[in-house]
DNA sequence: ATATTTATTTAGCTATATCTAAATTATTTT
DNA sequence: AAAATAATTTAGATATAGCTAAATAAATAT
């Protein structure tokens, strides 16, 4: 069963908001993720509902069905292996990519994805962190911390970021924050709970705590 | 002006049946090409006759315009260059390309294109040995001869196939023919026009006419 | 328990891209 | 110059994907 690139896209947004089909999703917060009009959410839930991939209770949201995760998960991870495309080979910027990458992850080709796969080694992550399913769609998730919820004197590495928007990987990109960087919470402020961070061992550096909240990392 | 996949497709149609402008085409003739109905093409032609990329006169058939040819070509592009990525980069065989490019070709990224041209170092063929509009739409064309034009003794090398369909470019890789192979004609046999055709100076190879006219040489 | 607010759906419309069948125009043959 | 044929367009469908405005259901407050 096809599926078009809008049906596509409306899949991905429900497995993202319902937390990997662990929530239900309402008709209202599809409609924000999507930058669409509730009424044309609930025509595409009934298409999406007619074909299985989500169950659609009138007025009480939609759930992801495991066949719709698992081909959330192949856009996902066809999206995921285009931005590392883009960067690794392609020099584009880790702010560039996510347009490009969300119009590439509609290209259907079993073939493509395959040795465009094997072409980029084998990534398990792409330019933000994210994990890259395997083509069965399974995901090996690493336990990740976001920095707001770090403790004074803990230490770690950088890994993802929660937020992808150009805005705010520029914002990291100048204040040198990125992925791999090792790092130590040296304070936390009460008042506004903004962070102070060891980067690299070496440089120092401040930022709120939405900032914080938007960025995830190991613990070491 | 944004344009749909559609009217892109249309359009390069359009382009490749005048001979880059040079003919007009008729509405059966994009039917046929586009593997749709008449009835289909006259509506698009109202369209794109809107939009000033060709010049449309019902039921006088079209020309394409300037503009027209611009974009044509431009796609022309993007399709030949994601054809060398495919092969060169993926390991594609030349006859597992065109459908996948019939798609990438319609991403739109300027900055993708400049970017993947750049990664294939500026390739000015495509694997069928098409040449590749630069940025401008400038193509520089090499004088082109089909091998059953070609008179017995003369020597010359394959540079281009005029079908790229799967079928014949299976059937050229099964006997042994090549972009970049050097021929000589060694027979030509009255009757039906076949040839007999000597590649790379040690094998010999018996064609069709119908095979030979969709083999393109420079003579030597 | 009723009223108000919020969330969601339905109805009706627009735009794209296709189709079939009918109508029309152009071309060719007699 | 008609008649026949071929090419093309128009009319009226269908399917996708969006919209606004109105109707309705669910949740919340009084
Ligand atoms: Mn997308
Ligand atoms: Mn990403
Ligand atoms: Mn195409
Ligand atoms: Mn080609």
């Amino acid at each position: 069963m096809n599926m078009t690139t809008a049906e596509e896209n409306y899949l991905k947004a429900i497995y993202h908001l319902s937390d990997g089909g662990k929530k239900s999703v309402s008709t209202n917060d599809v409609a924000a993720e999507m930058k669409t009009k509730p009424a044309s959410v609930s025509d595409m839930l009934r298409k999406l509902g007619d074909k299985e991939v989500i169950e659609y209770r009138k007025y009480y949201g939609v759930n992801i069905t495991e066949e719709g995760k698992k081909r959330a998960l192949q856009t996902i991870r066809k999206h995921r292996l285009w931005e590392v495309f883009l960067v690794d080979k392609l020099q584009f910027a880790w702010d560039e990519v996510h347009e490009v990458a969300e119009e590439l992850e509609h290209i259907q080709s079993p073939l493509l994805i395959q040795r465009l796969d094997a072409y980029l080694n084998y990534p398990k992550f792409d330019p933000h962190g994210d994990p890259i399913p395997d083509e069965y769609g399974d995901v090996r998730a690493r336990p990740r911390v976001a920095l707001n919820e770090m403790e004074i004197d803990q230490t770690g590495q950088i890994v993802a970021v929660k937020d992808s928007s150009a805005a705010f990987l520029r914002y990291l990109d100048k204040v040198g924050a990125y992925i791999g960087a090792r790092i130590k919470v040296l304070d936390k402020v009460e008042f506004d709970g903004s962070l102070e961070i060891l980067v690299d061992q070496k440089k120092t550096l401040f930022m709120s705590k939405d900032v914080a909240a938007n960025i995830l990392a190991i613990q070491s």
